[in-house]
DNA sequence: GCATTAAGGTAAGTAAGCATACTATTAGTT
DNA sequence: AACTAATAGTATGCTTACTTACCTTAATGC
């Protein structure tokens, strides 16, 4: 039932992610926020940088940054250093729509543990935190190298 | 953040199932378990009342249902009190699956919480158990009525 | 009875999410 | 330098997951 809970809840913080960013006049999702944040926190990185600090694979990575970029919201270039490797960094549009789309995301957080105390969700998250951080250490990822 | 540590703790979720369940063998996702589950529990449910009973929306379902029907797991009959709704139940093979996968699943839940003492994870699932709960009552759950 | 509304299922479309395989490039080894 | 291994990105395919719209049938209103 664990698998379940879990599921439960984050198919409910995807559900408040939507209607609370679609209210203030957005269409983003999740995923899409996720990875402009780390864009914009790491310019010019390149999309496997990405997928692994948000947690993705970078096939799943490489689809969402085409839809940011149809957008115009971010823009993709060959490295220079690595031409493997693709730069990927927030155009002007994107950093407009990160800054005014952050403020909102911030404040529906809150709403995810809306069942809870205060106190109960202070715990919960801590406990949520260290259950995750132990994924990292993990070996059996779904990161996915070529086997 | 809470966003994203639901989002890691699920996406570990549906990962160790997938590796625990192919190394024992089976082909199957956390949502054909889950809904082969309430069918066992149910024989005879329409597909609409699975989906509530596992929280997906009507149109997944069907989806999940048809591949379940392809494998020769379930079988759809039209309901003779409602001609609108399908009457799902196992198959001879969907219930000899289904209790094989079972115990597999059960003791994997555990592995869900490897980062948590038993003490924690006991805490954690209560709140877990709690915060899902309050979904239930919620108006906005993504079960989409027609608008 | 008959019109309206609601409900069950499906279809189409979009976006994740991941596995696998492939190409191009880089790094490492000998 | 040549060979090998590893890495970045993409392509393909499959399965969620949800929205909207639609068709059919049931329930409700009057």
């Amino acid at each position: 039932m664990a698998g379940h809970l879990l599921r439960r809840l984050h198919q409910n913080s995807t559900h408040v992610f939507q209607v609370r960013t679609k209210k203030a006049g957005f269409d983003m999702t999740p995923v899409q926020f996720a990875a402009m944040s780390a864009i914009h926190a790491h310019p010019d990185v390149d999309q496997a940088t990405v997928a692994a600090m948000i947690a993705y694979d970078r096939a799943t990575i490489g689809g969402v940054i085409d839809r940011l970029e149809q957008k115009g919201l971010v823009a993709r270039e060959v490295s220079k250093s690595d031409r493997r490797a693709k730069q990927v960094r927030l155009t002007k549009d994107g950093e407009n729509l990160l800054s005014a789309v952050s403020p909102v995301v911030r404040d529906l957080q809150f709403e995810l543990m809306s069942g809870l105390e205060p106190k109960e969700r202070a715990t919960f998250l801590a406990l949520a935190k260290k259950a995750a951080a132990h994924l990292a250490e993990e070996p059996a990822r779904p990161h996915s190298p070529d086997k």
